[in-house]
DNA sequence: TGTACATCAGTGAACGCGCGTTCACTGATGTAC
DNA sequence: TGTACATCAGTGAACGCGCGTTCACTGATGTAC
């Protein structure tokens, strides 16, 4: 049944991003095929490049919608905390948490796509929207360092996001074994981050 | 040429696994083909099998044997320093060193191909090889911590290593971007490393 | 408001390509005498 | 030590398959009158 009305094309535009978004998180920018993420969306695979030049722009455009929506999950996070120190143990609890480890799909893109992105060639556009996510998370984690300068705000904050980061992705490289919950168990008390 | 002394072949079947250790970190397990594997050593793709019974094997085996490279490689440099504190920081001035983040090749495999396992199926021979590497790293680590107890010392072992491979990983994704040097540096610095 | 027709979102076959793996073949190696 | 022959490491064509992308087609949507 072809050619659907204008707003509806909007909504399988807005599908496709989204399925595609969370595909992306748990199988890999490659683990993912055209046909794939068209049939997750409900589609069949043709129509594709009337909603998008490539594959590759796609998961540009995908990362970037998943990075807008860890941040506004952080930013809630930390809402009730009462202070600084509260929403940084806050997002540690969620990021550090075994249900993150376990459900990459809905989960954090920095640490589901590293791998990936850090092979791709440069100029590909996702390595941008990569690399302004990270900062972004950067900033979001700086501003409530309790560091005395901004300098040290900032390196907290690197330090803070690559130990999470390290420990999720260890963590989910070796899920099923009694060292996976050790790692996200360290990186925790680490963090003053309870369990949840 | 066909038939070649058994000699040759041992040095053929050694030739694959190292240089297949080296691709599979610089390109990852899925960005590199058997016929690029065997072109690498000097053959032709068909002769893989009469070395490997399947890629998933050879990747398994490459990784165990680029883990024993990387412990070694931590021993090494471990060697001259005059104490505890002075091994940690060894190790991380190494593993934080931009010339890691550069050459992956010839890097530590835990931060090569924690994407890639974390999405292999359970069972999968890598899987149980990249879990021993690690627990492998963890007791190198926890064996230089000050703390007062094994258990703590395992757990000062966790965050470094979770630490060193989340900044490594994330420097690597941010490639030639300032964000890049400067996450290695905030780390480098937590870990009172130098920089080399 | 109703009709005629142009538009174009989605379909599914097809494109060239590279993948992991198999296999008939070749000819130097290794061995039996 | 020399010869005849069985072995088997490596070759390269071929297998079925899935990939990203293209394109002729379809028929409901949207518009001009």
């Amino acid at each position: 049944m072809p050619r659907v009305s204008r707003e509806q094309m909007e909504k399988n535009h807005e599908r496709i991003m989204e399925t595609s978004a969370r595909l992306f998180r748990e199988r890999g920018l490659s683990g993912v095929s055209v046909a794939d993420l068209m049939a997750a969306a409900g589609l069949t695979h043709g129509g594709f490049y009337g909603h998008f030049d490539s594959k590759d722009q796609l998961a540009a455009e995908a990362t970037q919608q998943a990075f807008e929506e860890t941040d506004a999950r952080w930013m809630e996070r930390m809402r009730t905390a009462p202070d600084k120190r509260a929403k940084r143990a806050k997002i540690a609890e969620g990021y550090l948490s075994n249900r993150h480890r376990d459900h990459s799909q809905n989960g954090c893109a920095a640490v589901a796509l590293a791998g990936d992105v850090a092979r791709e060639p440069d100029g590909r556009p996702i390595r941008a929207v990569y690399a302004a996510g990270i900062e972004s998370q950067v900033n979001i984690l700086a501003a409530v360092s309790d560091a005395a300068t901004p300098a040290a705000q900032r390196k907290d904050a690197m330090v803070q996001l690559a130990l999470m980061l390290g420990a999720v992705n260890l963590a989910r490289a070796t899920r099923g074994t009694a060292l996976s919950d050790e790692i996200l168990q360290a990186a925790r008390e680490f963090l003053g981050a309870k369990a949840i």
